[in-house]
DNA sequence: ACAGGATCCTGGGGGC
DNA sequence: TGCCCCCAGGATCCTG
């Protein structure tokens, strides 16, 4: 679920209540998480909160030596709450905060997220490193993004949804990236000129840009990390609009099945071939 | 190298 | 109400 922005509204609502604060206890529960390599969070106990970061999809939270990295996976929510408020179904850790007790809460529906502990900034860097994850979209040098996109001949769909081109992009900011870009989410990498490649990296920009503006997107169940919502769903271009008329042009937008993932297009704006003259 | 499918999970919604 | 099927902000693994 959770993409760049909702991560990043997560981390902004989670530092400053965090940063600063002592683990008192943490509870973790039975069920498995999707990676949670041998995760002894119980020895978190003591450990002060001393800052918490994004990269990619992924948060990293500072322990002052080890290093703690979440993963919201598709349902994960991490939230900062009261210790009176009731736990909800499927909250899988919690850290409670001393003094005043309140919790740090993962909850995960599908529990398709993760939390690890790496012990060190080294070995945190290093986990991303073997999993060449690709740089912050702001980060994209334009030539690099370019001849990235030529070398493949893979789809556009495919190239965005891919954490090791550029990190973050998923499902909804992907086709809401390529309509802003007026480019057709099966165009190959290898096809797009220079000047597509440079809107499309600006696309990705303006478009996450403007999402952490708003807080993400809230559809299902994501929430910040103060659990409050986001309200980009309100202003998704194509994203769950099928047969709704395009926002650009009015034509009526399509879904198609690109890389196992349901797409959303606008069939005028966004041409697979060279617009041709139909005299 | 890449597409496509299955897999990990739970729950919501629609059709009957 | 229940059942069955499809769908879901992710990512990985396997096959062809």
């Amino acid at each position: 679920m959770p993409e760049l922005p909702e991560v990043e509204t997560v981390v902004r609502d989670l530092r400053a209540p965090l940063v600063g604060r002592a683990i008192a206890s943490v509870l973790v529960g039975d069920k498995k998480l999707r990676r949670s390599p041998g995760a002894n969070l119980e020895a978190l106990v003591g450990r002060t909160f001393h800052g918490i970061e994004r990269r990619g999809k992924w948060i990293c939270l500072d322990l002052a030596g080890p290093w703690l990295l979440v993963h919201l996976g598709m349902t994960g929510q991490f939230t900062f709450a009261a210790a009176q408020l009731p736990r909800e179904d499927h909250t899988h850790v919690v850290f409670t905060l001393g003094p005043g007790g309140e919790e740090l809460r993962f909850r995960d529906i599908r529990r398709f997220g993760s939390v690890s502990l790496y012990a060190t900034r080294a070995d945190l860097d290093a986990f991303f490193v073997k999993q060449l994850l690709g740089p912050e979209p702001w980060d994209l040098e334009p030539a690099s993004w370019f001849k990235r996109l030529k070398a493949t001949s893979r789809v556009l769909k495919a190239i965005l949804l891919d954490q090791r081109t550029v990190a973050g992009v998923g499902n909804i900011y992907a086709d809401e990236s390529l309509h802003v870009a007026g480019l057709h989410p099966a165009l190959p990498g290898k096809d797009v000129t220079r000047a597509q490649a440079e809107k499309l990296r600006l696309a990705i920009v303006e478009v996450l840009e403007h999402a952490i503006e708003l807080r993400g997107s809230s559809i299902r169940n994501y929430v910040g990390g103060s659990g409050l919502m986001g309200k980009m769903q309100n202003e998704f271009r194509v994203y769950g609009r099928t047969g709704e008329p395009c926002l650009r042009c009015t034509q009526p937008l399509e879904r198609i099945v690109l890389a196992g993932r349901s797409t959303h297009f606008c069939p005028r704006c966004q041409r697979l071939a060279k617009r041709r003259s139909t005299h």
